[in-house]
DNA sequence: ACGTTACTGACATTGAATATCAAATTCAAG
DNA sequence: CTTGAATTTGATATTCAATGTCAGTAACGT
């Protein structure tokens, strides 16, 4: 069994939740999936392999996902909430071009250094940042 | 006449647009306002000075200004978009206590090298950018 | 002053996020 | 393996911010 099913079954056992196939299912498809996708979009994969999946379930389940430290949100400008993995994989940065729509990642230990200066400063216990740079990207210049 | 305004004045010269009572107003209320407002909240608050000004009207003056790179949008994760004063004020991050809410700005020099930095490298020619540091506040650790 | 063009504001529409609830499923205890 | 209490599911409804629509109004160059 891979880490992040692990993960998920001792989340659910912590909160006295119950381990189901729909579950199962969406963090498959979830973690085999490479790039940010919304609830609807992962609603829209699994639907091919199981039509009998309900948007409400996926939605949900990101949600839970998200609160294991599985999944983790991202805003792209769009208006729509997207999800990432989050496990294994440290927080980073985008870049996002505001004339094509690309994005790309980035990791920058200089950020969280910096972030970590600011919030001791202040007092501030930071857990967990977004960073979203808005610009052109090579071909859109 | 202020900065700001002559700033406004200016963009809607450039764009064939025209000077407006209710425009000169937004803006003036915006600007009078310390914190960051949704569109709702500013409409609200110019409501009390000038009850004929629809929400509409406001809501299409902020995505103005910020056309106009006299105003912001931040997102708290709240799911309403705000508005920041953006004239006169350098790039910044906001600390997001998740527990109650409160929110703090913050500059750091290191951070915008840094996307400088990660940019160029790739052929990004970044414009702005969003940082938002989501943790405890003092008062809720 | 006039005519063209943009603006306003009330209202309608969209669409993502979330709530609701009856039927189905899990799982621990017997 | 059955049973029963508790959670889950999925279809549907609701909410609410964002945005579209459009007839009446106001700005501004001539």
């Amino acid at each position: 069994m891979k880490r992040e099913q692990e993960l998920l079954v001792n989340f659910l056992k912590q909160k006295g939740l119950k381990q189901t196939g729909q579950r199962e299912k969406i963090l498959e498809v979830f973690l085999a999936n490479m790039k940010h996708v919304s609830a609807d979009e992962l609603h829209a994969i699994i639907r091919k392999s199981d039509p009998r999946i309900g948007f409400s379930t996926v939605y949900r389940t990101l949600r839970l996902l998200t609160e294991a430290g599985l999944a983790r949100e991202v805003n792209f400008g769009d208006g729509r909430a997207r999800f990432e993995k989050a496990f294994d994989k440290g927080q980073h940065g985008h870049l996002i071009c505001t004339s094509c729509g690309k994005t790309e990642e980035f990791v920058v230990g200089a950020i969280d250094k910096a972030i970590k200066q600011v919030s001791s400063g202040v007092g501030f216990k930071p857990m967990g940042h977004r960073l979203e740079v808005y610009g052109l990207c090579k071909k859109c210049q």
